[in-house]
DNA sequence: TTTACAACCTACCTATCGGTCGGTTAGAAT
DNA sequence: ATTCTAACCGACCGATAGGTAGGTTGTAAA
């Protein structure tokens, strides 16, 4: 056979990256086929439709991409610092164009989950895993945390100035306004800590 | 006359509506027209074409709007619980559908900055302008602040923030999140005082 | 009363979208 | 060598979008 597993990853991949830079609507199927060499009848073949398709970017390519980044940053012996060093790294060395296309699962949240209900419910799952996985490294290091707070609520508070960041830095075509609010989001972390 | 500022102020309202509520791109203008009850040729005898016509909504009615909305806001004698109040009152006082459409700014940063400048350009002077709004206040009241915060730095982290929260609150689809991300950004703002 | 033009109407245009369907082809199994 | 089917192709479809053009109407000014 063609190697149809490699087809469809390539059609994966490659739509993720054109769902990251024009949203999931705005981004045409022709123009997917083009990069991928392949032809419409490949891609239904692989995927029912377009949403279909779109759940699978999100479930085989967001989702696990998205773990991976933020797992190393909180699932070290100092979470706090971890996380600042992870934000810093973000504008320190990523391209001015990655900041700019957002955060695929902010984007997404803020253009599907009130037209699509699968989109929507897979977005709120990946907001609370991530939630989870940054409250539970909280929690762990509590006893060096100031005693009147609450992280969850911290956690969501981190995900969505992060989130408000990489929005900020869309209408600026630059890491400028990226870089101070990443900044005054680690003043705030460290702030957590008993002064 | 047939009154013709009438007709304009009816599509721009109705405009400034449907644009909240489903984006600038998927809001079609026969949509738009079946509303107002007015014929497509009278939207283009008053806007050149869809695109002018969402710079006249984003002019004429969301950047007044949201003026109007921060002001009373920062512009009282302690800016510190002028935002706290004003954040605690948009969970309380705000229909959950106001809330779960987002803020308009936000919006259309995120849809509209990377694909077409005159959005793009207009999107960085308002929040420019509601960047200046809150650290010119803050900065009013810098006898009272921490030494070490930087009020531009500051007042664009409550926005991004604020935006972020709002995104959250898309994909839960109720008040829950964003309740918990703006208690926690008032606690923040709280903190920026001199403890 | 006539004129002139802003204001408005409607039928139509082209482009593009997601999606379908009948047919072709590669290659493993028999 | 033949068969069978997953894998793939591409012409075509209907719906809808934004936009246009030519005609009509209301009304203030002359």
């Amino acid at each position: 056979m063609r190697d149809a597993e490699l087809t469809r990853q390539k059609i994966l991949e490659i739509s993720a990256d054109e769902i990251h830079k024009n949203g999931f609507i705005a981004t045409s199927l022709s123009c997917i086929l083009a990069r991928c060499e392949v032809s419409k009848g490949a891609l239904y073949h692989h995927f029912k439709n377009k949403m279909e398709l779109g759940y699978a970017v999100f479930e085989e390519i967001y989702t696990p991409m998205f773990l991976e980044l933020w797992q190393p940053a909180v699932e070290v012996e100092d979470p706090i610092e971890g996380l600042c060093e992870f934000f810093t790294a973000m504008y320190e060395e990523g391209s001015c164009d990655e900041i700019v296309c957002g955060c695929p699962l902010n984007n997404l949240c803020q253009e599907m989950s009130a037209i699509d209900e699968g989109f929507r419910l897979r977005i709120l799952n990946m907001q609370q895993q991530l939630n989870q996985l940054i409250s539970l490294n909280l929690q762990r290091v509590a006893s060096q945390l100031r005693d009147d707070i609450d992280v969850s609520q911290v956690a969501y508070f981190i995900v969505a100035s992060f989130h408000g960041s990489s929005s900020l830095s869309k209408s600026s075509k630059n890491k400028d306004l990226f870089e101070k609010v990443i900044k005054e989001l680690c003043s705030y972390i460290r702030h957590l800590r008993i002064s």
